[in-house]
DNA sequence: TTCGTCATGTAATGGGTTACATGATTAC
DNA sequence: GTAATCATGTAACCCATTACATGACGAA
């Protein structure tokens, strides 16, 4: 996940571990947040896995400057070819691991450096989980109805809900990608010639 | 987490541990699932700290049965005193141990257990805090939108109707509470006047 | 000079999951 | 008899969090 989500952000662009952080939470939104007691060794590791390496910072730049006792300078990370293969991987995957709850938020966001077939793939996967979730749901609340106490109701139907409007988000999702699929020409990226789909319309 | 849960379901009807699990799937529906993995370790513990007591169940009812060997029938587990004790210590919790992500649907979900009182400042206490989640993921989108790339601006935007929607869900919720809070006859039960949002409409 | 925020890190802990192992009971 | 599902449990692991410790740098 992490992994995922750091190697995405430095393929962009190098960055020390704090702004990583920030980038994060302002990529990921009200979707995950990490601290940075995950960020730091999770740094460490791919480090030792060679798909990153650091690069003298902004503190180190200073040129002739004596030789610091503790040396904290910033340390800016960037991606190795190691680093770019192992991302290429993960934007790869088109299973379970992409389209499950806790991951999904994380691959969306990366849509942008994912192939748009395995965009595509991902959003039906995750589209047809939340189908059986809501199948799941309905029943058991249409079994239960009686039974059960307001609140739980209350919760079991907002629940509902929820699950009903990520179908449709990824219904929608899914057919302007599929559009785009079939006309190759134009959409090179997120700013065409006008303002295109980015529209916030009426619902 | 699993405590809250188990002692609440607990407190309604003794049960065995799978249908406990069963029962947890019902109850808290979309919101959480938990594993056998995490509940029988988690009654064990309980247990041992006088929560909660085996009552015999189905298996070794069977009166004079010859001394099973491995003994394996159903454990019912049940409430003890002091289990009542700590359920309502954990159902009078108000503060951010009841309202973040993790947890407020579970305590919501005994919410029917829980004092008027405390659940008023529960869903309060969650408003406000999505409030501020609101305000910080629109800031972020107003501030960083024409660098945000496609994907993520949809992310960021989906993300902020959850928020916004979930807000909407807790002020109606809240206004309920104050009624009844406010009319102390009637509504000893759901069916009100008008369906509200329970409409299950055409798929 | 003191406060906030930028910046990097570690240690202890937590709260779960997956995979595995086992066996009883029920339905066909 | 055999498959499904009911039923209980353990061991190994995972991925993160919290709390802590440290320190530089800029603005008031």
């Amino acid at each position: 996940m992490l992994e995922l989500a750091v190697l995405g952000l430095l393929n962009e662009a190098p960055l020390h571990g704090y702004e990583l952080r920030q980038r994060l939470k302002a990529t990921l939104g009200t979707f995950r947040a990490f601290s940075y007691g995950s960020l730091y060794p999770s740094l460490r590791r791919m480090k030792a896995a060679g798909w990153i390496t650091e690069d003298e910072g902004d503190a180190a730049v200073v040129a002739g400057a004596p030789p610091l006792t503790g040396r904290r300078g910033k340390v800016v990370y960037k991606l190795t070819a190691d680093g770019k293969e192992r991302l290429a991987e993960l934007l790869a995957e088109a299973g379970p691991s992409a389209w499950e709850d806790e991951t999904f938020g994380v691959h969306f966001a990366f849509f942008g450096q994912t192939d748009p077939e395995v965009r595509v793939r991902i959003l039906e996967g995750r589209r047809s989980r939340l189908e059986e979730r809501r199948e799941g749901v309905a029943t058991s609340i249409d079994r239960t109805r009686s039974r059960l106490d307001r609140y739980t109701l209350q919760l079991q139907e907002h629940g509902l809900e929820s699950v009903e409007r990520e179908v449709r988000w990824l219904t929608e999702l899914i057919e302007t990608e599929r559009r785009s699929a079939t006309t190759p020409r134009a959409v090179p990226d997120p700013a065409p010639p006008h303002t295109t789909t980015t529209g916030r319309g009426a619902p």
